[in-house]
DNA sequence: CGTTAAATATGATACCCATCATGTAAATGT
DNA sequence: ACATTTACATGATGGGTATCATATTTAACG
């Protein structure tokens, strides 16, 4: 049955909402169309009015969500604390989209790869414009660095089974990253 | 047609090789059975005389590829420079195993979990060896701290569809690990 | 209000893949 | 040498999934 105009983009935003965690949550290849579009209360038959593929919808989401994501803007030791936490390790359906997926991207298509990229440059301006004692080349520096390391051990951290050795990885990253930018701001 | 023993043993070291290529190349989902059968010179049927299922090849492979690896051991400053290059970036089927497959693991069976935690106990153990000039704390942060800005650093390269902004990632990272082990050492 | 167009539902279709069943030939042990 | 075992080949089988075809309902528009 036809819906209204607002329905039907409410419709597209629940399915692009719902993917994005299932992708999180599972990884892009085990959720299928038909999954995400019950989740998103509908059936699987409206699917290819909304996209013209499963990977379309990847890349959307993907687009939608990084769009959506405007983490890591204020104070980074805060951010990285929350980050780097067991809390944000356990919660990968609602954690940072490129904790849970950038890994995925080098299989994607080259839309879902640029989204990705663009996400990836804007992620590390806004680290970088929250290390403002530094000047621009530590700061650059710090920036990439840091992100490098933030994503790498949540990463790990998910993959260990270990919850002593995973809980360590997130603990001395966070340390490891505090000394760090300490040391450079002192200098 | 039956082969010898040591003719056996070698066609289940070429598929643990040849499988160990293709998941770190194309991840495990898109590698299928046959096609590592295929690459290891044999046929499907093969298959179920050597491995139980498909998630026990993903096990052994990831036991066999991990217990292979014993870099990082000797200079970490060149570990890091070899590790953080585009060559490496470029080369995930030859490359380092963490950075292909640990962002998958999450997904595989507790088996393959095990076997990742195990080689990434190892491989931290070993970063810390290369920092015999740290106290114990400072060691271990260290080494958890680069390995994680490392593997991380490698992840997000690869993603990343800009060239420039990719190589920026490996050398900004690679220069972000140098001032901090100088730093804390130099303390 | 009636006509039309569009959004979604239901129901194929076709393909891929993990796993299994059976055949075959060669290695192993006596 | 012979019997037996066994590693691998060939050829199903069954389930899952992306995508398409058609039907249905109702919003949109005159």
């Amino acid at each position: 049955m036809k819906v209204s105009r607002e329905q039907m983009a409410e419709n597209r935003r629940r399915i692009l909402d719902v993917a994005s965690r299932l992708f999180r949550d599972k990884g892009f290849d085990a959720v299928s169309v038909a999954e995400v579009m019950k989740a998103a209360g509908l059936t699987h038959g409206g699917f290819y009015g909304h996209f013209s593929s499963k990977d379309d919808l990847i890349a959307q989401t993907l687009a939608h969500v990084l769009a959506a994501d405007s983490s890591g803007g204020g104070d980074l030791r805060a951010y990285a604390d929350a980050y780097l936490s067991p809390r944000h390790r356990d919660n990968a359906a609602g954690g940072c989209p490129t904790a849970g997926l950038v890994a995925d991207i080098r299989h994607q298509t080259p839309a879902a790869r640029s989204a990705m990229t663009e996400g990836l440059r804007s992620q590390i301006d806004r680290i970088g414009k929250a290390l403002p004692e530094l000047d621009p080349a530590d700061r650059r520096r710090a920036a990439i660095g840091c992100w490098a390391a933030m994503v790498g051990a949540v990463i790990l951290a998910r993959a260990i089974d270990d919850p002593a050795l995973s809980d360590e990885v997130l603990e001395q990253t966070r340390a490891w990253i505090d000394t760090g930018i300490s040391q450079v701001s002192a200098r």
